[in-house]
DNA sequence: GCGACCTGGGACCGGTCGGTCTCATCCAAC
DNA sequence: GTTGGATGAGACCGACCGGTCCCAGGTCGC
């Protein structure tokens, strides 16, 4: 059982971009084949189905997102500052990404009609990318580095969707400009809008 | 040469909602000819192809949109006023589109990777729209309503890309939340960043 | 009201789809 | 070194894909 495993991730590994480059019925298995270099048995063997190995490819892409989205900001102390790194990541960590843009949009996009799985999945990754941002706004309210009035759930989706918003003009257009005037924006935005007065600094809750 | 034309616009008019909710290569023939009442002959009939028909249909889909969107808003005399009733006209006038949300992000998502001349419709779509809105910017530019540090091509896409991140947001999570949070956002930023400062007003340029 | 042509039906086409099954081979534990 | 289960190949399946074509019937100009 451990040759098998090791393969099955290599399925994944390779569907994945196929998966987000085409979409779920634009991924044809022949395309799976291809890029895997299996034939049809070869990956049945693995999977259930087409939609199993999709759900499985789809985790991947957002996991390796995900982490290049929130890399090296852990350790960053104060919370508007680890936003605004958050926003930059957008931006500037892009190497080792799953071709094809942004999992969450493309999959939110592709299941949106039918394909309850993976719409479900779509789901899933947008709360977990809401719920990672929002909690950082809630320790900066807590810790008085976020102004008083902010809400931290509705930053998150101001974040997330004005990102994603941008990600798809820049993809249309082929050009970068969209999304880094985004970056540019919520970064303008978290320091004018979300970052507490300094009068207010150390004088916040305790 | 009439009844045809006629059954042509009708075939559009119920392909539409098709080809938006489940994209290209989702929507089948077997679909289309369940939704048009017609027999595949009835249907190639009136097209080369089921990309023309696609076509076709998302040129009509957009159009509904884009009307939706700046509909009642020519006479709004104050530039900036205007930009603010466009993005209000996001969350308002939702009455008469086609089903399955924004059809420029379900086909700019649905032709990334290949169907290029789906793709080309899209890139016209999003150009049509941010030209009318940088155009109103810059028109706002000329009469200094609009501060003059503001960049009115980029006005255009942070205003489209914000409203079309949250639109994706929104449907994925089956709230109107995040759309309208994103329209408060916009109108907030306009007054804020955009309109001209009172004490410039009138001494902008003649 | 006739005739020509426009219109739509539906059988038909080759290809491809997602999925199944059998069998040879490989690998790994003993 | 043997053996039994894990593995992958690839032929095969029925369904359905987009697309073609011819014919019956409807529509329209005259």
């Amino acid at each position: 059982m451990r040759k098998g495993e090791q393969t099955r991730q290599e399925i994944i590994r390779k569907a994945a971009p196929i998966f987000n480059q085409k979409g779920y019925d634009g991924a044809a298995l022949s395309d799976l084949m291809r890029a895997t270099g299996l034939e049809k048995g070869g990956i049945y063997r693995h999977f259930e189905s087409k939609e199993e190995l999709a759900g499985d490819a789809f985790d991947h892409a957002w996991k390796v997102a995900l982490d290049a989205r929130f890399e090296g900001t852990e350790e960053i102390p104060n919370t508007v500052d680890r936003l605004k790194q958050i926003v930059r990541n957008f931006r500037d960590r892009r190497t080792g990404l799953v071709p094809g843009g942004c999992p969450l949009l493309n999959t939110a996009i592709d299941s949106d009609d039918g394909n309850p799985q993976l719409r479900a999945k779509a789901r899933q990754a947008l709360s977990s990318l809401l719920d990672r941002l929002q909690s950082i706004a809630e320790e900066g309210l807590r810790r008085g580095e976020v102004r008083g009035n902010v809400d931290s759930a509705e930053l998150a989706i101001l974040i997330a969707s004005t990102l994603e918003g941008s990600i798809m003009v820049s993809r249309l257009q082929k050009k970068e400009g969209p999304r880094d005037l985004a970056v540019r924006h919520l970064e303008e935005y978290l320091e004018t809008g979300v970052r507490a007065r300094k009068s207010k600094a150390g004088a916040a809750k305790s």
